[in-house]
DNA sequence: CTCGAACGCGCG
DNA sequence: GTACGAGCGTTCGAG
């Protein structure tokens, strides 16, 4: 690799070629480095000057209380170019007025069962009774402590929430080392245009900020975590649009590709990565701490200090300066990593909009829908529960407790020590017998078919010879029932014939059933059900799920609670999906993409065949089927389709005949030889030859560069595919092929979803600007979920509305993800009443259209 | 009593 | 030995 090409016309200040000189920033070990460096880079190994951020000066910082000063400061940063922003925020008096009267009647019960313990602990002649009151007001002691201790907890989050906060400080900066504090909402000291309600002001400030920074195009807003700044916008029904960078995306990304040893976790990065952290090891300036300065105040929140004392604004001032400070410093950075300062700009920095728009808007949940399944569920849980108690019981006469998974020590020891039932799969890592489903299923077929060891299966498609029972499988030469002509295949197929049930069998199947249930039964209920409706906010009625894009593909992941693993409704009892129902006058609109890695693998691989089957609208399922059986497509049948498809979703992963057969065995119920999956993989490679080309390509690459990379430029190191562990490197080598696939998939999504934030923002605004022409305005069409392939959004529930904006969002996922893309992109639209019960959109119209008349 | 590893299951 | 990516609840043993 040619350094020059690497590092090209990037506007580092030094030359690349020359050593680095000795550094303490981020990833330099200076002499070492400058040892090496004379050498070629290896794979993975970037050739970062890492250079000197500009020294500190003295600061500029003050604070502004009029709205004519902050819109001259405003006009500034028009002019630098650079707009560094920061919310400082606290609960809002809703927030307040629901806490505060809760928390202090936890507090008096507490006094007054304190008491009550004291009095009757101090009593020299208490009576039985007196102790039984006594032992009831310890425990309720307890339980009031610990329901106080959450509830200030929660209390103490609430400026994180833009449903129970309020912003109460701005600070801005549109150069380094200066800084404006503008103080909103603090109770005491001076706040901005004293002579306005604070909501009046707030209001002011924001409308200043959005005309002259959120929708001026080319000025560049800067926050650290811009998703949060975007959250607290939308509060307000403002969005940051045109350019937008978060220096943390920049640390984070950086050092993720040319630091890595640098970060605490390569597998969630920005652990331990916060402004503080990284100014401190940037710049090597100490900011200041918020929770001491609370401390030091004596204060819970920060509108209780005065911010427009020095020593109140000078922490959010810092926020602002150093924001911007980071910014320059790390843009040095991504410019010297191939394509990084472009997917960030355009792809990366924008979409943490989406992540904070979907933050603030979460799910909406029906409690009441909610709460009845969950009852069901419970009952369906200790019914399985009871089963296997009684299964158990009768068989050993051992007395189990299942517990929630049905697969305690005390049922395993029953099963296996009691009743004998054969071990399917032993952990690698303790030696423990497995009782996942796929271990289950294999178990309750081995009972049914006699099988002493699941490998016998291939016996039992094995005809049984003439006069079978009198031959003995396992008598010797000379032994009475000995038959030298019987193939080994015959043999076992005899032996299996005759040999008896295991004692257990009934039991054992009925048992199985029961373990698989209650399983399924509790996920359900602790992560589906009781686990989501934890977080339900009590101001809004909606499930708030947290995102983060920090996966190893660039992938979005979902946490608190996951939104993205919500069960589908063909493989739930308890229909969780119909939970996630919005208030009247609204509906949920859904838009996927359709096969959408499959069409990537088509672009990446150039395959013909793929291609032409997507430009023809064909069916690549009944094509590979096809390819299988040696049948024209028109003559498959729907297992025939459904095998292939099998074959076609996992040749993505790199597939292999073992995990193909895992697959038909626990989600399609249908149990196959290897043989049979190894055909199947073979024929989707046959059928599509590029495929298994592309991802030899993809492996070769990855090994000279050290990484994979997705469309849009997103870099993914792979440690070990140049290393000597056969496995891991195996790993790396379907990882090569895969990350560019899913990752592009990734970019692609973000880029559309960052489309459909600035035009919700655009409308939102031209709306506030008086203009009537517009569509897509904050509250009536809202962009609430992404699962990988498919944006959920929440709209009025209009058909005139819904088609429309659907058919603008369907345009934008269906643009070509590049100039000449070889394939069309197909997205497809369906609406709901809640999530359980989709339709067309199409159709959903039609129908409404038809209750209009 | 807390914490983390292992396991199992939900999603694309 | 047996596929890509992700989060979370339960169980159980270590500290």
């Amino acid at each position: 690799m040619k350094l020059g090409g690497l590092f090209g016309n990037v506007g580092v200040k030094a030359p690349l070629a020359r050593a680095p000189k000795p550094t303490t920033q981020p990833g330099g070990t200076s002499h070492l480095e400058a040892v090496l460096s004379t050498a070629p880079p290896k794979p993975g190994e970037f050739r970062i000057d890492w250079g000197k951020p500009a020294p500190q000066a003295v600061k500029d910082y003050e604070v502004i209380l009029t709205l004519e000063e902050l819109e001259q400061y405003l006009k500034r940063c028009q002019e630098t170019g650079f707009a560094s922003f920061d919310w400082e925020t606290a609960p809002s008096e809703e927030a307040r007025a629901y806490y505060v009267p809760r928390i202090n009647m936890l507090t008096s019960r507490i006094e007054e069962l304190e008491a009550g313990i004291l009095q009757l602990e101090g009593k020299s002649d208490a009576t039985v009774t007196d102790k039984g009151v006594l032992k009831s007001l310890k425990a309720e002691l307890s339980v009031k402590k610990g329901e106080r201790k959450e509830l200030e907890e929660t209390f103490s989050k609430t400026p994180f929430d833009p449903h129970q906060a309020d912003i109460c400080t701005v600070s801005i900066s549109a150069k380094a080392h200066e800084s404006r504090v503008v103080p909103i909402s603090h109770k005491v000291g001076k706040n901005i245009a004293p002579e306005l309600s604070r909501d009046e002001a707030r209001e002011a400030v924001l409308d200043l900020m959005d005309r002259y920074v959120f929708t001026h195009e080319p000025t560049l807003k800067i926050a650290v975590n811009l998703a949060f700044e975007t959250k607290f916008a939308a509060r307000y029904k403002r969005y940051i649009l045109g350019r937008v960078a978060d220096p943390l995306m920049m640390w984070v990304r950086s050092m993720q590709i040319a630091a890595p040893g640098r970060l605490n976790s390569l597998s969630k990065p920005h652990t331990g990565w916060g402004l503080k952290t990284a100014t401190k090891k940037t710049f090597g300036v100490t900011m200041q701490d918020f929770s001491q300065l609370l401390q030091k105040k004596g204060v819970q929140f920060f509108d209780e200090i005065d911010a427009s004392t020095k020593e109140g604004f000078i922490y959010s001032a810092e926020d602002a300066d150093y924001g911007l400070q980071h910014y320059h410093y790390w843009k040095t950075i991504i410019e010297q990593i191939p394509g990084y300062d472009k997917w960030l700009h355009d792809i990366e920095m924008p979409f943490m909009r989406v992540i904070g728009i979907m933050e603030f808007w979460g799910m909406p949940w029906n409690t009441d829908t909610a709460n009845a399944r969950y009852e069901e569920a419970l009952q369906a849980q200790e019914n399985a529960s009871e089963e296997i108690k009684r299964i158990i019981f009768e068989a050993t006469g051992e007395e189990v407790a299942p517990g929630k998974t049905g697969k305690t020590g005390s049922v395993k020891l029953a099963l296996f020590n009691k009743m004998k039932l054969p071990i399917l799969k032993i952990s690698d890592k303790t030696g423990n017998a497995s009782l996942d489903e796929e271990a289950l299923i294999d178990m309750r077929f081995m009972l049914e078919n006699k099988l002493e060891s699941i490998d016998e299966e291939k016996y039992l498609a094995i005809p049984l010879p003439e006069g079978w029972e009198d031959i003995e499988p396992d008598a010797n030469y000379g032994e009475p029932g000995f038959n030298g002509d019987i193939t080994k295949q015959e043999r076992g197929a005899i032996r299996i014939k005759k040999r008896e049930f295991h004692p257990f069998k009934d039991a054992g199947i009925a048992l199985i059933e029961q373990m698989m249930k209650i399983q399924k039964y509790t996920t359900l209920i602790s992560s589906h059900i009781v686990g989501r409706q934890k977080y339900l906010n009590p101001f809004t009625d909606r499930i708030h799920a947290g995102y983060s894009s920090f996966t190893d593909t660039g992938r979005l992941n979902s946490f608190k609670p996951n939104g993205q693993n919500v069960p589908r409704p063909d493989n739930d009892d308890f229909k969780i999906r119909s939970f996630f129902a919005p208030k009247p006058g609204k509906i949920l609109f859904f838009i996927d993409f359709s096969g959408f890695e499959l069409r990537l693998i088509a672009w990446k691989s150039n395959d013909e065949v793929m291609i032409e089957l997507f430009n023809t609208n064909g069916d690549m399922h009944r094509r590979t089927a096809s390819a299988l059986t040696g049948k024209p497509e028109s003559d498959i049948t729907k297992i025939e389709r459904t095998n292939a498809k099998a074959g076609n979703f996992g040749i993505a992963y790199g597939g292999t005949e073992y995990a193909l057969q895992k697959t038909f065995k626990t989600d399609y119920g249908v149990r196959k030889t290897l043989d049979e999956c190894a055909a199947i993989v073979n024929a989707v490679k046959t059928a599509y030859p590029r495929i298994p080309q592309m991802q030899r390509q993809a492996i070769l690459d990855a090994r000279e560069n050290g990484y994979a990379e997705t469309i849009y430029g997103y870099k993914r190191l792979l440690r070990d595919i140049n290393g000597t562990n056969s496995k891991l490197r195996g790993s790396d080598e379907r990882r090569a092929g895969n990350t560019p696939i899913q990752g592009s998939a990734a970019d692609i999504m973000k880029d559309c979803q960052n489309k459909v934030y600035d035009r919700i923002g655009e409308d939102t605004f031209k709306q506030r600007q008086g203009e009537t022409d517009v569509l897509f305005t904050h509250g009536s069409i809202d962009m609430i979920a992404q699962i990988h392939d498919e944006m959920i959004f929440e709209m009025d529930d209009d058909p005139a509305l819904v088609e429309k904006a659907g058919a603008w969002i369907k345009a934008v996922m269906e643009r070509p993800p590049l100039p000449d893309f070889p394939v069309p992109v197909i997205a497809e639209a369906s609406v709901g009443k809640d999530w359980g019960t989709k339709m067309d959109l199409e159709e959903w119209v039609n129908a409404q259209e038809e209750v209009a008349r």
